[in-house]
DNA sequence: AGTCGTTTTAAATGATTGTTTGATACTACT
DNA sequence: AGTAGTATCAAACAATCATTTAAAACGACT
């Protein structure tokens, strides 16, 4: 049986060039060309574009979230009866994503990009497959902060919880370009620096006192804003 | 001179097709017919597909850097020679951006659908005007935390930059459907809440001691990573 | 009234797209 | 060796795309 290997290797082509260009931008053409297999294995194998992009996700996804809550069980159970150090909590979140960016063989940089684009801006038809990959790790993490912060409301800590998974995304995407943007400042290739870092900033963000809604409304006169368009 | 109004129907039209579809699946014949106009009129008036999404873009982005430029430079005016508010600043680069969730004059949600798109994933075309509009605006902020946050080494600051960026990109796009993640808690309709929340949580993480930058590289044994996937 | 520059219109161009078809090649099992 | 099921292949299908063309309509000014 050779469609094993046909398989895998449209799925890596369908990866990169996905990627790349996008959804709609990389034709079917392209990546089987760039696989070296026929036009039609594609919808032979997988059925539909859209079924070949999904099993392209979701090839990816699962072991990253499995590894996530298998880190997060072993964080719980190390603890024993403490509630588990924040830190702790963030790291098996964020690292298992942001490791990939060095990591070929569970997706690379080119995942990153994928799962960033879908995350924050994902097209109808994937829908039911992030609800049902990202739904019950949000829940299960949902408990775990819940437990290291309990000064925090829950509608306080959801909104912190997307600003951490905002700031994870958008690193995750552009930490390559940072060097440029930052005038070389910032080396790219330093990820656990910027794993770190992000994990000490969230961390700050997550335990920092709530304070009433309405408080940060106004910081200057509303005649700024106006007189400026 | 009828061309005014034909232009900003088109504009209209474009901002919203291309924020809901994408810039590939929006067609051109499906702007025009939406606009009321003849589908030549976007080669005539723009040039090209590609020259009316900058349009799009530019139409929002340089009235909207504007006003954080301005809002900023009032901030410090207002601090005197004395050193500005960090929330001060923080306020002045979120608040306009995600204002516009609610104010559809400035592009509301269609528009900030753009913006985290191609902030996030940006295409080749528009590298040039991205660079152009937002290298600067980058500059000088830059510039005021640095002031702000004297503590910092220039690398920590730019990454932390980064996370503040992501998770207001994050939640300008998604605040509309925290409703539906959060099971009700959090009200998508309260963008106060929403911008006072997240200068909050960037000013505790922007305020945090800069700790060495391998400090955080592991908070758990490495096999527990391993044996999971 | 008539002319010049601008704008609108319908139609055609040339290329590319995802998907389907039916024939051919291959593998494995009796 | 021959059959059944799976996989590959070249070719064609029907639809859509951005862009161009040339004629028609319009507006303002002398």
């Amino acid at each position: 049986m050779e469609s094993k290997a046909t398989c895998e290797r449209i799925l890596d082509s369908a990866e990169r060039l996905f990627s790349k260009h996008g959804f709609s931008d990389a034709s079917l053409r392209q990546i089987t060309e760039d696989a070296g297999v026929n036009l039609a294995a594609v919808n032979y194998h997988f059925g539909s574009k859209e079924d070949l992009y999904k099993e392209v996700l979701l090839r990816r996804i699962r072991p990253l979230n499995e590894e996530r809550l298998a880190l997060l069980a072993n964080a719980e159970q190390l603890a024993g009866d403490q509630s588990v150090p924040l830190h702790a909590i963030l790291d098996s979140f964020i690292r298992p994503l942001l490791r990939r960016a060095t990591d070929d063989k569970t997706g690379g940089m080119p995942f990153l990009q994928l799962i960033c684009r879908d995350l924050s801006d994902p097209r109808p038809f994937l829908f039911e497959l992030l609800a049902g990959e990202f739904d019950p790790l949000v829940a299960r993490y949902t408990r775990s902060f819940t437990q290291a912060l309990p000064h925090l409301s829950m509608s306080e800590l959801f909104w912190r919880m997307q600003f951490t998974i905002g700031g994870m995304l958008y690193a995750a995407v552009r930490h390559r370009d940072f060097e440029r943007a930052s005038g070389g400042l910032c080396q790219g290739a330093d990820l656990d620096g910027c794993i770190g870092r992000l994990i000490n900033f969230c961390a700050a963000g997550m335990m920092s006192p709530e304070s009433p809604a309405s408080s940060n409304i106004a910081f200057m006169p509303k005649e700024a804003i106006q007189s400026t368009i």
